[in-house]
DNA sequence: AAGTTAATGTGAATTATTGCACATATACAA
DNA sequence: TTGTATATGTGCAATAATTCACATTAACTT
């Protein structure tokens, strides 16, 4: 059960939603492929691996995999999420209109100065001290952490402790589980924003250096074929 | 060139950077791969592969992957990025602390009532009709999307127009150029927060289903024994 | 009702990625 | 200077991921 493949299935899945909604009823696996950026075939094998039934020549029917993807992603279940950290980042997170659809609702935030965060999302806002209990209480299981890097890692630990499961660190720091009680029982996401510019500049400069160099080829052929004539 | 294979050497990069504001000189290829999180035989591979030499005895010398990894990376350019889109998310980016000791630097913001914009980052903000001439002007490479979804594809268009050539996209969609002068020239990077946190969320739900089946898996051993006793 | 077309489902082949293991070289010690 | 310990560099092996190719079967057509 690789990343990707799991990427994939939540594409998936929201790419049927966008297809119910424009009246789809059925979707072939060439389709969803175009869609997502892969093969036909890759989508067959992922829905074979999971028992995702299709029709020979109908194609696959666009509520039961729904259906069953919302199972196997978990939607059945209560999507709740706590935002440590009510700066820009945070707030800004608490906003975010992309959730609703989803099935996520942004329950909580936290910070160290709740009565100084400027909050118009409607979410409530408590003190750091309140954290461990109401993670406890509503039995939260997925955080995201948007505090300052210097914070990072001690909130990540109180959130283990309180029994956290899944996060999401906007951070600037790198985080993973250090700690011998969490190797397998904790998931960490770092969205490091910085990491994503770098790469993003890395293919840029290369793709032009590719470009240079595919230019400079095409000026010898050129020139080649001037000794030719 | 694969996408993990250059995500470890942004990694590897950063890494680096700390370790010479620790003093190091040199470094061995477990001590990165423990930290970064891969085994000594792939950093040693990756190495091999961009031909960063290394010591048969003493390792690698910290400033010299560095430079090496710089020119590789890019950084031997001006990294500069436009964020299009000054509401909660762009603003937040801009005043983001993670970026400088990288060497990027967002340098303007577009929004479509740049007077409405309440920025704190000194970054200047720009209407939206001013974005394609000062791209072409300061050659700008990248840009960060982060204007609602309904926006977002109208936005890369422009962007791909002034010639921006690598994008990170925090639009709730997933953008991706259907154009037909675009393959291949222009990279964009999706940042879909709803869809990371659905792949928390699985992650979480699937591995309490785990260990439910190994309790149940134990409890049936441990019956198991009783009947054996 | 029979034939044809067009899709799935999947074993096998291919390709990409990662890890192993050891020859090789180099720093350091005695 | 000689020996030894230790870390690299890399062909090869193993594993993982993807694609191919085609048998299979269901929906349409006539």
């Amino acid at each position: 059960m690789n990343k990707d493949f799991i990427l994939r299935l939540t594409k998936y899945k929201r790419l049927l939603y966008k297809l119910k909604a424009l009246g789809f009823e059925r979707v072939f696996s060439n389709n969803l492929g175009d869609a997502i950026g892969v093969t036909p075939a890759l989508v067959r094998k992922d829905f074979s691996t999971l028992s995702l039934p299709g029709n020979k020549r109908g194609g696959y029917n666009v509520d039961t995999l729904i259906e069953k993807l919302d199972k196997i992603l978990g939607r059945d279940r209560a999507q709740h999420v706590v935002v440590v950290g009510c700066g820009r980042i945070g707030t800004a997170l608490m906003e975010y209109s992309g959730f609703n659809t989803d099935g996520i609702e942004i329950v909580a935030g936290f910070d160290t100065h709740p009565e100084n965060v400027h909050n118009t999302s409607g979410v409530p806002i408590y003190g750091m001290d309140k954290l461990t209990e109401y993670v406890r209480e509503h039995d939260t299981k997925v955080a995201i952490i948007a505090v300052p890097d210097s914070e990072a890692s001690k909130v990540l630990d109180r959130l283990i402790d309180a029994g956290i499961r899944g996060i999401l660190n906007f951070a600037p720091v790198e985080l993973k589980c250090t700690r011998n009680d969490c190797p397998g029982s904790t998931t960490i996401h770092n969205v490091n924003i910085a990491l994503e510019l770098e790469h993003l500049f890395y293919q840029v400069n290369s793709q032009e250096a590719e470009e240079e160099e595919a230019h400079t080829a095409e000026e010898e052929v050129s020139e080649a074929k001037d000794k030719d004539a």
